[in-house]
DNA sequence: CGGTATTAGTTCAACAATCAAAGCAAAATA
DNA sequence: TATTTTGCTTTGATTGTTGAACTAATACCG
């Protein structure tokens, strides 16, 4: 395929490099407002999505070791924002529930980044949002990273070979 | 404005989530591979992108304090990576250069990620290539990003653009 | 000039995040 | 029942991170 504009490849890395800064910027912020570290609102975060996830599930999403977790976990219940419920299925698990202060904690956050977004958002038109999450929906598939996985020995050798002039 | 589609900022929501994990879960990886830790490669990263930056610049950069940097540069210096050289022209401030070492290691980073990215960049047509772009940029904008000059990296992969060799 | 303030960087002490390895208890399997 | 697997914790170690105190060089101001 014949690359007509070479420019533009280099122009969205840009961009997404900066949404990756400001977001990651701007976390530690978020986080120090809430009175956590970055990595203790994560969770703080997961927990209020999922409901009563399972130590395994937050390391799988956050992409952490249980060890990590369980250190995490620990410290949020220190801190009163979480308990532990021993999984009355599995007793082997751990299911992981927010307590009152610990909804607190996130309904206070203070996510001005999120909350500047969603009304540049919704003040786009209505093909404009269309085309927005269209075009971020493609990025996120163009980064899946569950396909690298799946062939992480194939992907360095065969991409670094791989001469892709464009 | 009357907002015909609710769902579509959760659905855009959760495609820039799943952008930042995909980059954040990447990055270790990636650093990994390169034998040397994210934080460590994010340094030699700016390293290379910039000229001879100092202490200031990286901490700025990075968005962590002058403490930080020291450290991070410190293991850099020890495993032969990069060089501190005072500045001439004001000798409080200290300018951190890649050795040869350090700019093998960005070399051979084996960034199966970006490269992917830019494999399936390539692969759109050009219209979808500049609506990708119009809309990151527009994204960038939202998150109000004032920022300064971000590089063509996404995530820890190093984007070549004097050679162009993907 | 000379005195003071600012800036760049380091050092130090303390804490947070992270993981591998070992261990333990519960469930699954054979 | 015996063995293996699974989920989680503990332990020990390293890295990342910061604020505060410190040094050195530059800038400012009378």
């Amino acid at each position: 395929m014949t690359q007509k504009h070479p420019d533009r490849v280099d122009e969205s890395l840009i961009a997404l490099r900066r949404i990756l800064r400001a977001t990651e910027l701007y976390a530690r912020d978020l986080a120090q407002a809430a009175g956590v570290t970055p990595a203790q609102l994560r969770v703080l975060q997961i927990v209020g999505e999922k409901t009563d996830p399972t130590a395994k599930m937050l390391a799988t999403q956050m992409g952490v070791s249980q060890a990590t977790v369980t250190a995490l976990v620990d410290k949020l219940v220190a801190r009163g924002l979480v308990t532990r419920l021993t999984s009355a299925q599995d007793r082997r698990q751990t299911n992981i529930r927010l307590t009152q202060q610990g909804e607190d904690v996130l309904e206070e956050a203070p996510d001005a980044l999120q909350q500047r977004y969603v009304r540049a958002f919704a003040d786009l038109a209505d093909w404009e949002q269309a085309q927005l999450v269209s075009s971020l929906e493609r990025v996120a598939a163009m980064l899946n990273v569950d396909d690298l996985d799946a062939a992480p020995v194939l992907a360095t050798g065969e991409l670094r070979t791989t001469k892709k002039a464009y």
